[in-house]
DNA sequence: TCTGGGGTCCTAGGACCC
DNA sequence: TCTGGGGTCCTAGGACCC
């Protein structure tokens, strides 16, 4: 049974797009959190020669030469699409995995190669007509070369969106115009190492013998060179079990150098990652946090400092987290340091139903507890983010990130919806 | 001046246990 | 004087993904 991926085409462009028409046919760029640097691009802003990660301030000119439209990123509009992409695709092929806010893995029942193609233009057409997102299907016999297929579905025009890569030499005509760096799996460091040793195309990586592959790459490596012969060894995976840590982190929008900021940042990062946790139905054992200075200004020299500790006992409540976060956010907080960013992580993620209570401190996450988290996030669930908070998050919050370039949320606000006016 | 925010898995090495 | 071997757990670091 064939794998499919289906991949929507420069996802927060498009999703931009559908909502302000005059953006068509306009180089368009997404900016990441904080208005840092560019995460998506439309397909005129790639020709215009934007980067991948291209800080937005390398870019100005470029911008005003080229009149490209600057969009904050905007997840609320973008995880509402995704949702919609993703059921649209799950009406025709249920055996789904999702596997990022704008991929998706599904099995194709087995059928002719002409059904199994048919299929995929099926999904490609309801998408566009539910959503107005363009998306690339790639078919083929293993998850890695399904992506290669999409890539190459998406390359070449004639195939309008759909490629099922499927006889042996078709494979093997397309893995050697794959340069090695393109293949799943493969990043920067081992395409410089394969690089080095002449292994160029995915082909000739595929041709590598196993033990070589295990010594250099590891079982990673080696899962990756047995799908690009066409052995399936990655599976549809599906409702991804919790998470195994729980990060929240932001960018400053300004560089922040008093205590105060810094402990209501964390604070307030802790609080986001406390509602996570719950959300999932766990409780952590351990936080870490996270001081992070500039690491462009002094290279090579230390720019993270963090710390850890673990919890008398585990926990959800927002307020204990918060203790311990802000706790150690003092400890690794020094005068006279710019700092750009904190991170606060929790880790030792356990369910909430294993916990075991502490016999002789009898002060495990408990009943009462509980039930004030729940209300909590309850009131914030239905009035609005984070409007019960420690108080030591800050009222102003002036460390909060920059998002000048924001549209609006159209489909998860009320007061955002589109306006039509018939003429 | 200005450089994202999440995650995953694997490996090596140390601590500790019997 | 001799100084094992097998196992687990934890952490740090390195690779990768979108």
């Amino acid at each position: 049974m064939p794998f499919a991926l289906i991949d929507c085409n420069n996802f927060y462009a498009s999703c931009e797009r559908v909502f302000d028409p005059s953006l068509k046919n306009r180089p368009v760029v997404i900016l990441s959190n904080n208005d840092g640097c560019v995460i998506a691009r439309s397909a005129e802003a790639k020709e215009a020669g934007v980067a991948m990660g291209i800080p937005e301030f390398k870019i100005r000119s470029l911008i005003r030469k080229m009149n490209i439209a600057v969009r904050s990123s905007n997840y609320a509009l973008y995880g509402d699409m995704s949702m919609r992409v993703m059921e649209t695709i799950k009406s025709i092929t249920p055996d789904i995995e999702v596997y990022s806010i704008d991929e998706a893995f599904v099995k194709i029942p087995v059928s002719s190669e002409n059904e199994t193609t048919n299929i995929g233009k099926r999904i490609r057409e309801a998408v566009r007509k539910h959503t107005g997102i363009p998306v690339s299907v790639g078919i083929a016999s293993t998850k890695t070369l399904a992506k290669i297929a999409n890539e190459t579905a998406k390359k070449r025009s004639e195939l309008s969106g759909v490629l099922y890569l499927n006889h042996r030499e078709t494979v093997h005509d397309v893995l050697k115009e794959t340069a090695v760096g393109d293949v799943w799996g493969v990043g920067k460091n081992y395409r410089e190492m394969l690089e080095r040793q002449a292994i160029t195309n995915a082909y000739q990586l595929s041709r590598m013998p196993d033990s070589w592959i295990r010594s250099n790459m590891n079982v990673v490596g080696l899962r990756t060179v047995w799908e690009l012969r066409g052995f399936s060894c990655l599976g549809i995976e599906k409702g991804r079990d919790n998470k195994k840590g729980i990060l929240s982190s932001r960018s400053f929008g300004f560089p922040v150098k008093s205590h105060r900021n810094i402990i209501e940042s964390v604070s307030s990062f802790t609080t986001r990652a406390g509602e996570k946790l719950r959300a999932q139905k766990c409780v952590a054992s351990a936080v870490t946090v996270t001081l992070v200075t500039s690491k462009y200004i002094n290279p090579g020299q230390a720019y993270k400092f963090g710390r850890s500790v673990t919890l008398p006992n585990p926990t959800a409540n927002t307020s204990v987290l918060v203790k311990h976060a802000t706790g150690l956010a003092s400890m690794l907080f020094e005068e006279g340091r710019t700092y750009k960013k904190a991170w606060v992580m929790l880790s030792g993620i356990v369910p909430e139903s294993e916990i075991q209570a502490d016999l002789f401190s009898g002060s495990s996450y408990s009943g009462k507890e509980h039930r004030l988290m729940e209300s909590l996030d309850k009131v914030n669930g239905k009035y609005g983010k984070q409007l019960v908070r420690p108080a030591s998050n800050g009222i102003e919050q002036p460390w909060k990130m920059k998002q000048q370039y924001l549209s609006k949320k159209y489909t998860t606000s009320w007061d955002e919806l589109m306006r039509v006016r018939a003429i």
